[in-house]
RNA sequence: GGCCCGUUGGUCAAGCGGUCAAGACGGCGGCCUCUCACGCCGCAAACAGGAGUUCGAUUCUCCUACGGGUCACCA
């Protein structure tokens, strides 16, 4: 028995399992020709962010486009920002957002052949595939204590070495096996590192999809590939689990395109060949005139939370992300815009690789146009559902009389020009709250210009002559008809060419029973209220409004 | 600081040696038999700087500046 076996047998006596077992239980998948095996792989932190659901979408797109595999995996490695409920979120986030997973964790267990897809549950695994590698002798343990390795530092820095566990500054790099034994024996905690055969000094050429070839220095450093718990770092988790679940395309933040030379020399010590990879830049912020990173503690617009709270239409929040995601899918929208953004072709090639900027005016404009090609229908589900949740009162007022409340929604909609004043579901109230009488509020003002006194009496005459069976154009004529008993131009050209001829024109008119019923001075199109209203809450406002002048 | 990555209007971005340098959002102005919203028309607005290579650089190379990321028993 070689010095390296005798090691590995010491450090993990109780793996029985090999790496080919391991390659039995997870065969390399059958899968169509092109097809990609791609898997989201969120910390169940209880923070769920833009970030995870960009990363998320592009997995899905890749996978599903593809035929291939798109699955869901849990890394909980790090103990300490573990948090309760946090699983459940990431279901009902990606869940919210209509992204299906074919395999992988799910609240109900696992679902999949390649499973656990728990990190927690995967421990026999990694501890495999590290003994592997100590019985190689291309791992060994590291008994250095925090202050050791911080000592080290401080002479590294001092210097002018670069920090680091690596080369003749690796202080347990040979310990002998005979004093190993005695202190593993002796329960004297260790971690487990990577024996670097790397060299700073060279260079590899490592290749990303989006960021094309690229130069980067070897690892040469001894990175920690087990905890003093025997639980597996991120990159020797990432290393082990993107193998044997055979991940053909990783997905994830540009963060790690440093490490990345770390991720290649293990897949390389394991004698695996790695995936391909897809370092996604960052969305940035502008913060006193300098782009950031979006961040979770800053940024309330970062967390998902944020949305949902809000009340931006999921699909809007996809579209947004898909017109930053690919550089080509605007276009694409503007000829197809009733296609579903799964039939847009995605290129992880169309990736940008600087990091965009979050802008809201343009969420906000894509929301907007959203909602407007929705039915008055699903915008009254999709608000109802939103009140539920954020706005009880609302709700109960949405919820006493749907037809009412789709009959409000329905105005303006549907037709070539659509009204966009919708956007986010937060805002509906704001926008319809004076059709109802507990959230009608009767208008203090009217436009300056006009005396009290006509207000009062035009008022007074409009109820008179209101029918509520007349078409709009019926409509219209008695408001001009008003407008010229009382001094005002019908047409508002007449008023224009000589405006001191009139107190003001048929517009005025309109205004006066606009805020008499509705309370503003901006609403939809005062004919389509009062249609909705429905005459006794009109002739009921006009008279209230008459009187109390 | 070392190492990586990046830099086209305010923002997102087309472009991949020869273009009057697209488009979208935002801004501004105008039009549109009731406000708003919509729609339509128009305007302003950009290749970070400097060297090369080339007949010719936004495009290729190098340097500088600026921005970002990363240097943990966190992911």
């Amino acid at each position: 028995m070689t010095a390296s076996a005798k090691l590995a047998e010491l450090l993990f006596p109780d793996i029985t399992k090999t790496l080919e077992d391991y390659e039995t239980i997870y065969p390399p998948r059958v899968l169509p020709k092109g097809a990609k095996v791609t898997r989201i792989a969120p910390s169940p932190t209880g923070f769920m962010h833009l970030g995870n659901l960009f990363g998320a979408m592009v997995d899905e797109r890749l996978a599903h486009q593809s035929g291939g595999v798109f699955y869901l995996r849990i890394e909980d490695t790090d103990q300490k920002r573990k948090v309760d409920g946090a699983v459940e979120l990431i279901d009902e986030v990606f869940k919210r957002f209509g992204l299906e997973f074919d395999e992988g964790f799910t609240l109900q267990g696992d679902k999949g052949a390649y499973g656990p897809y728990v990190q927690q549950q995967r421990g026999e695994i990694y501890r495999c595939a590290a003994k592997a590698l100590v019985a190689k002798g291309m791992a060994y343990p590291c008994f250095c204590t925090e202050e050791e390795i911080a000592d080290l530092r401080g002479k590294q820095t001092s210097q002018g070495a670069n920090p680091g566990y690596y080369g003749s500054w690796a202080l347990c790099r040979n310990l002998s096996f005979e004093d190993v034994e005695a202190r593993v024996k002796a329960g004297q905690p260790f971690v487990l590192r990577l024996r670097s055969n790397g060299n700073a000094e060279h260079t590899i050429k490592v290749r990303d999809l989006v960021k094309g070839e690229l130069e980067m220095p070897e690892n040469e450093t001894d990175v920690v590939i087990l905890k003093s718990d025997g639980i597996p770092t991120y990159h020797f988790a990432h290393v082990v689990d993107d193998h044997f679940m055979r991940t053909t395309h990783v997905v994830r933040g540009e963060e790690w395109l440093s490490t990345f030379p770390i991720h290649l020399q293990l897949f390389d010590a394991m004698g695996w060949q790695p995936p391909q990879f897809i370092h996604t830049a960052h969305m940035m912020k502008l913060d006193n005139g300098n782009k950031r990173k979006l961040s979770k503690r800053k940024d309330p617009e970062f967390g998902m939370e944020y949305y949902d709270r809000e009340g931006f239409p999921v699909e809007a929040i996809i579209e947004y992300l898909m017109t930053v995601l690919n550089s080509n899918y605007e276009e694409w929208r503007l000829k197809n815009p009733e296609a579903s953004y799964r039939d847009f072709k995605f290129k992880a090639e169309k990736m940008s690789s600087s990091g965009a900027l979050f802008d809201l005016d343009k969420l906000t404009d894509i929301s907007k146009n959203i909602v407007a090609r929705m039915t008055a229908d699903e915008v009254y589900e999709k608000v109802l559902v939103w009140a539920e949740k954020y706005d009880p009162s609302f709700y109960l007022l949405l919820s006493a009389d749907p037809s009412y409340a789709k009959a409000i929604l329905s105005i303006g909609r549907g037709g070539k020009k659509p009204r966009k004043d919708l956007w986010l579901w937060s805002k509906v109230k704001d926008y319809m709250d004076f059709f109802y009488d507990e959230l009608f509020f009767p208008a203090q003002t009217y436009p300056t210009h006009i005396s009290e006194s006509d207000v009062k009496k035009i008022l007074e005459q409009y109820a008179g002559m209101y029918n509520e069976n007349d078409d709009q154009n019926l409509w219209f004529d008695k408001l001009k008809l008003l407008a010229s008993d009382f001094g005002f131009a019908a047409e508002t050209k007449e008023y224009k060419n000589n405006p001191t001829d009139y107190k003001g024109h048929v517009g005025d008119i309109a205004m006066i029973l606009r805020v008499a019923v509705t309370g503003k001075m901006v609403s939809p199109d005062t004919y389509a209220v009062i249609q909705v209203l429905g005459k006794e809450r009109v002739l009921h406002r006009i008279q209230v409004a008459a009187q109390s002048l």
